[in-house]
DNA sequence: CCCCGATTGTTTGTGTGCAAATCAGATTGG
DNA sequence: CCAATCTGATTTGCACACAAACAATCGGGG
């Protein structure tokens, strides 16, 4: 009848992905001061997809509807990415990068690869290669 | 001189990272409403060690001093911990679980397992093992 | 004993992140 | 064709998360 429950928080997932994703986000923030994490997957996708809607923006980057509203306003603000509204869908905003978002994506995407890569140092290319794979199952 | 840097969100580490721990959070809210894994994370280090100043709690959850803050008002707020000056350092104040912390605690401990379970689910024993050393020296 | 640097806690400002409600506009099944 | 339904965008409310600035306090060296 006894309840023997250790919970030992250092070793739940939740709060070892809290601190993985902290260290993630200083060293993304000290190499590219300009926008968020967050913010530089919005302006990635644009220059992968081009032009979309902003829900589908939000769902191509993982942001619900409130989030992403957000995120295209902050980014608006910096003339990183412009609206328009759809020609035929009289409900849709368009997004779509400005020339300063290009360049700046352009800019900066060699800094992004590194800091994914100064995340991932401790571990060797075989570690990284593990790790990715085992977490893309957690999607 | 070209610059050939293909940039695949996909790919990248803050992404990935950022994917997992939504869903993580979405099975921890479904299965404890009551706080966030924020929260508890605090109610399980003041369960394993007992009162602590505010900062040195946000040390101990990996929160800096602001965040803390807003934490622990919440869970003042709500009756799960309760503050009181300490008797020597005039500028801390102490944070101790209260009676309904240490029973929600308890009661939820074997859910917030099976919730770190459940974000693993997709992985087999020897597979979390491997992933869990790794992200540990991400850390 | 007194001053100076460090620590503790608080506040403000900015930026995610999600739930829920609302409204306008599109779509489709009967 | 048109009413029920769905989708897109917005707003509000709440909860982290961190930087920066501040006041109160503490502690140690001169």
């Amino acid at each position: 009848m006894t309840e023997d429950v250790r919970y030992v928080l250092d070793d739940q997932i939740g709060y070892v992905l809290r601190r993985v994703t902290q260290r993630h986000l200083s060293l993304f923030s000290d190499a590219i001061p300009q926008v968020t994490t967050t913010q530089f997957a919005v302006l990635a996708r644009l220059a992968e997809l081009g032009p979309l809607s902003q829900n589908h923006l939000g769902r191509a980057t993982a942001m619900d509807a409130a989030t992403i509203k957000g995120v295209v306003d902050r980014l608006v603000r910096q003339g990183l990415v412009e609206t328009r509204p759809d020609a035929t869908d009289r409900r849709r905003l368009t997004v779509a990068l400005s020339d300063a978002g290009v360049a700046l994506f352009h800019a900066t995407t060699a800094q992004a690869l590194s800091v994914s890569a100064a995340t991932l140092s401790p571990l060797d290319d075989g570690e990284t290669q593990q790790l990715m794979a085992l977490l893309a199952r957690l999607t």
